[in-house]
DNA sequence: ATTATATTTCGTCAATGGGCGAAAAGACGA
DNA sequence: TCGTCTTTTCGCCCATTGACGAAATATAAT
């Protein structure tokens, strides 16, 4: 029951289902995911924390960088069950389409630009 | 996604998850889920008007009594798919084992019992 | 009509949650 | 090592939420 209300409750904010729907077609690394939101780097790494501990996204650190990514196969069915709901559920949403019109765009920029641009925010 | 979110905020809280398990075999009256969980009137009410804002639970008003019930075959495919991944994610869940062993009791009172004895909580 | 019963609504309070900026931590390059 | 870059942690603020009791609403019985 603990588990479950730790997905229920990740999944309960706008924001981080965004992230999830975000990261449908490919792993994004964290300043990528804040450039889209335009939220302050210490805010995503809430969402970010709240997401990895619910087991619903994974990270890997690569150097400086730290990617996140939809757990593969060796997530559990409750895991595995409530990200295709999601997907299933907001594949036609209007909000989710315009993050991936928007991703599209940061995705284009080097991702070391994207970085810094966020410094100086 | 607004949709969406009112789901999953009515998912993020144990009590409610806890009532829409207790709907799995049978529905029940407002008196029978407050005795259920032993928590205030006022509280339950909240939660129910929660659960039915977000279209996981029916409501029927039969004379003094209201039955909440879970939505029929008329519910959406995200509501239906929601409460299946529920019941499939906590089938085994001890909570929920133990709730199911309180209700037996309850429900074999006279419901008009359980009512009264609220009154005097 | 009046009283009793079942549920909801309202007002209040403490706890939680999302937002931010500043500081700390971790990792690379000079 | 030192400075730079990326991310996380910490402390704070304001809004939301779950809890309660009291009052209001709605229905049935006398």
């Amino acid at each position: 029951m603990r588990q479950f209300i730790n997905i229920t409750k990740a999944l309960a904010d706008s924001t981080r289902v965004r992230v999830l729907l975000a990261l449908r077609k490919q792993k994004l690394c964290a300043c990528q995911i804040t450039e889209l939101f335009g939220l302050a780097q210490s805010t995503m790494s809430k969402h970010f924390y709240l997401l990895r501990q619910a087991g619903l996204v994974d990270s890997r650190k690569d150097g400086r960088w730290v990617y996140y990514a939809l757990p593969g196969k060796e997530a559990s069915p409750v895991i595995k069950e409530a990200l295709e709901w999601v997907q299933r559920s907001l594949a036609e949403d209007q909000h989710a389409a315009e993050d991936a019109r928007n991703l599209e765009k940061i995705l284009k920029l080097d991702p070391t630009d994207v970085c810094r641009k966020q410094c100086g925010r």
